[in-house]
DNA sequence: CCTTTAAGTATCGACTCGATACTTAAGTAC
DNA sequence: GTACTTAAGTATCGAGTCGATACTTAAAGG
C-alpha cells in the first residue's frame, strides 16, 4: 500500500466513469476517438497509421474502425497523392456535425466545479504527467505542431510557417493541429 | 472550441494511455478492474450487483466477468447466509497473489515526476472532481466506510464501530473499505 | 397467498482488439 | 532494371466486452 495508491484509484474511477459515457449517437468509445483524432490531426497524420500511434493498438483494429465510421458517413478516405500506398482520412460534414454533440463534453460542467486557479494547476500537471507516460511508454506526445522543435516560424520561404523536419511548408492552419512527427521543444 | 477543451482532451488521453496497458497477466482491462473491486470492497458491496454500480454496466455483462474470473481460480462465489438470491465474491489466494502484479502499478513510476506538493494537490482535485461527476451521473461515490455520514466510532455495542444505515456492527478492517452504501460526510 | 421487486444467470448480436496472413507500393541494393 | 526489404493498409479469426432481453429464484409487502 503505496502513498500514490488513491491517486492511481482516482484515475482508474474518472477513466471508467467518462468511459461510462462515451456511448453516444450510435458510437462507440473507440469511434468517437477516432473523430476527434482525424479532426484534430495535420496532413502528416491524419491517416489510419497515424491514428494507429495515437492509439497504440494494432493496424487491423484502426482499418477495421475506420471502415465502420466511413460506412457511417462520418469519414471518407481520399488516395494519398505522394504515397499510393496510403489514404488521408478526413470527417464529412456530417462527421464534424456530429462532433458537436461529443459526449465528452458533459465534463465542461463536471470542470465548473474547479476554481479557475484549480483548473490552470490541473491541466499544467496533467500535461507534464502524460509527456512522461508517453515517453515512459516509447510513444508519441501528438503536441502541436507550433509548439515543436522543428517548427520555423514566418520562413521568408513565402508560406507562413516551415517544418524543419519533414521539409515542408505549413499553413497556419497546419501549426494549431497536432502532429505525429510533434517533439516538444 | 472552449476553454477546457484541453483539459478534456487530457484526460481523454490519460485514460487511453491507462487502458493501453491493462492488458497484462492473461486478463482484460474490466477483469483488472473486478478483481481491484472485490479486493478493496466492504461485506455489504462485494457482490455482482456492487461491481455492477461500481462500473456502471448491466448485470449480464458483470455475471459474465465474474464466471470468467471464476473459472481462472481469481474469484470464488459463497453463498450470502442473509439474502439466499445473493452471492459474496471473494478473492482466492491466486487473485491477491496476481494482484501484486497489477499493471496500473506502471503510474507510480510516472507520478514520480510530480512534487509532493503537486500529487497532494492533485489528488485533491481529481477526487472533488470525481465526487461532482458521479453525483451528476446519480451514481455512488465508493468512499471508505470510515468517511461516512452513517459511521459511528467507538460504540458503547462492543464491536469498535457501528453503521447506522444498515444498523450493524462494524470491525475495523471493514471500515478501512469501500461501501456502495458510502456517503461522504 | 399473491403480486411486485430484486439478485443473478443464460443467450444473442454488435463491436473491440490482438494475431496472423495477405496485397500493394516504396525504398534500396546490386 | 531486377530482387530484397520494409511500410501502409486490408481481410479474417477468435476471445472477450457490453447492452438487451428473457428467464429463475427468492425476498418483501399487501
Amino acid at each position: 500500500m503505496s502513498h500514490d495508491t488513491k491517486l492511481i484509484d482516482l484515475f482508474d474511477r474518472l477513466a471508467r466513469v467518462a468511459g461510462n459515457d462515451r456511448t453516444a449517437q450510435g458510437l462507440n468509445p473507440v469511434q468517437w476517438e477516432a473523430l476527434r483524432f482525424f479532426a484534430r490531426a495535420n496532413r502528416f497524420s491524419r491517416n489510419p497509421s497515424g491514428l494507429r500511434q495515437y492509439l497504440g493498438v494494432t493496424k487491423g483494429t484502426v482499418s477495421q474502425s475506420i471502415i465502420v465510421l466511413e460506412k457511417k458517413g462520418l469519414l471518407k478516405k481520399v488516395p494519398d497523392s505522394r504515397d499510393r500506398r496510403g489514404v488521408e482520412v478526413r470527417l464529412t460534414a456530417a462527421g464534424r456535425k456530429l462532433l458537436v454533440d461529443d459526449p465528452l463534453n458533459r465534463w465542461r460542467e463536471d470542470l465548473a466545479v474547479l476554481s479557475a486557479a484549480q483548473r490552470k494547476s490541473l491541466e499544467a500537471t496533467l500535461e507534464h504527467l502524460l509527456r512522461a507516460a508517453l515517453q515512459h511508454r516509447e510513444r508519441q506526445p501528438f503536441g502541436f505542431c507550433r509548439d515543436c522543435v522543428h517548427f520555423a516560424r514566418d520562413e521568408a520561404s513565402g508560406a507562413p510557417h516551415f517544418c524543419a523536419l519533414l521539409e515542408v511548408p505549413l499553413s497556419d492552419e497546419d501549426s494549431q493541429l497536432i502532429c505525429r512527427e510533434q517533439a516538444p521543444g
